[in-house]
DNA sequence: CTGAACATCCAGAGTTCGTA
DNA sequence: TACGAACTCTGGATGTTCAG
């Protein structure tokens, strides 16, 4: 039998091998041991573990399923409030955005940081002295659900940062947790063999995955994360996102290598030009790109509105249509009383959404067009979700 | 008067849970 | 077991308020 002074030793080693083949295989995505051998490490842990459960800490590899399925989630305060971005749908609506920045920080030119804008659900993860603590969805922005134990189910979610410049006492940082397209569609195809019903599409199968009661149904699931913003820090200063970008990475945190560092407004347009075409190329979904004002200190000065910040803006692709017809249009009544009318359509598909009716809430647009039943009309999601009439097609 | 900001409403899909 | 209500996620549209 092995002492325990040895196991605690051993125990430690075999921690330290596991995190960073996670690392390798997860975030770097380039393993330098077989999965065998992996699972041999993991084996022996588990062994030491059972035989000194003492030495058993929260933020051990073998601890990312948790045993018992949660009765409610949670509500969690964020270490700072998870605001939501402006939108822009054309190149004049991101240079208005850049005059504007510039205006009001008084500078000729600012420096941006352009990454892809992700689809999927941002939660807030928390790290103590570098061990994994807390996690939330972002519910309304300042409140959000405690789902820790299913995030760390993800395995890019690192238990514990990996150390070398230094880490710091206090980190909050901000991430996308997302499905990818082909993980997405194997998982379907194994819930039809069960005779289950398949996921609409990959934003809503990460969301509801991340909300699942029972952390063992998560873990289920083929989840991954990209990190993009720091929340909170305390004990290190960082004066540009950047920079933070590159300690996320430092840290073991994934960030997604698409990011640019952009010198003027017209670089971010190029670069927004480029992520469309690259789009359909990618394995995960995006539905635009996000334009951040670089330095932290500028980003200060520009403070932000209720909902979101002045120094951001997403610049978003334009909408997937699909064409359908108009079956009928109703009046619908609100809960407060508002009249709107709507679109009953002949169902159809929209990158994974069904979209059998589409709100005329758009008054510039009832009154030039001419919508009448029988009308074939291109139905899009704005916003992915709300499906909304872009055009009309008259058969005349 | 104009544009920005704000508060509120609303959309569809997924999950959970209570009820028939 | 089946169904629907209530909650979550996302973000677009609207009317009102406010500052320049």
């Amino acid at each position: 039998m092995i002492s325990k002074e040895e196991a605690k030793k051993r125990i430690e080693e075999l921690r330290k091998l596991i995190r960073h083949h996670d690392y390798l295989y997860y975030v770097l995505n380039k393993p330098e041991i077989s999965d065998a051998e992996y699972d041999k490490l993991m084996l022996e842990l588990k062994k030491l573990e059972e035989v000194y459960p003492d030495l058993v800490t929260p933020d051990s590899p073998t601890q990312r399923v948790g045993g018992f399925p949660a009765e409610e989630f949670k509500t969690v305060t964020h270490t700072k409030p998870m605001l939501s971005l402006d939108s822009a749908f054309t190149e004049s609506d991101v240079r208005r955005f850049d005059e504007r920045v510039k205006r009001e920080l008084g500078v000729e030119s600012v420096e941006y940081v352009a990454e892809p804008k992700l689809d999927g659900l941002s939660v807030e993860l928390v790290y103590e002295n570098g061990v994994f603590v807390r996690g939330s969805t972002r519910g309304d922005g300042v409140n959000g659900e405690d789902v820790t134990e299913n995030l760390k189910t993800i395995k890019a979610v690192p238990l514990r940062l990996r150390e070398g410049k230094g880490i710091p006492g206090l980190l909050a940082v901000r991430g996308e947790v997302i499905m990818h397209i082909d993980d997405f569609e194997e998982l379907n195809k194994q819930l039809i063999e069960k005779g289950e019903e398949p996921l609409a599409n990959p934003r809503n199968a990460a969301a509801g995955s991340l909300r699942r009661l029972n952390p063992r149904e998560t873990a289920e699931r083929p989840l991954d994360i990209f990190f993009y913003e720091i929340l909170t820090i305390e004990g290190m200063e960082v004066d540009n996102h950047w920079n933070a970008l590159e300690h996320l990475r430092e840290w073991g945190l994934k960030v997604n290598h698409l990011v640019r560092k952009c010198s003027d407004v017209d670089e971010t347009i190029r670069y927004h030009n480029e992520m469309a075409e690259k789009r359909d190329s990618l394995s995960y979904e995006i539905d635009g790109v996000v334009i951040k004002v670089n330095r932290l200190e500028y980003q200060e000065r520009l403070g932000i509105k209720a909902r979101s910040p002045r120094w951001a803006i997403a610049y978003k692709f334009p909408p997937r249509a699909e064409e359908t017809e108009i079956v009928d249009i109703v009046v619908q009544v609100g809960r407060t009383g508002a009249l709107t009318p709507v679109a009953l359509l002949k169902p159809v598909d929209v990158t994974g959404v069904t979209v059998s009716r589409a709100t005329l809430h758009n008054q510039d647009f009832i009154d030039q067009m001419d919508i009448r039943i029988g009308d074939k009309v291109r139905v899009a999601r704005a916003g992915d979700v709300i499906p909304e009439v872009v055009e009309v097609l008259k058969n005349k």
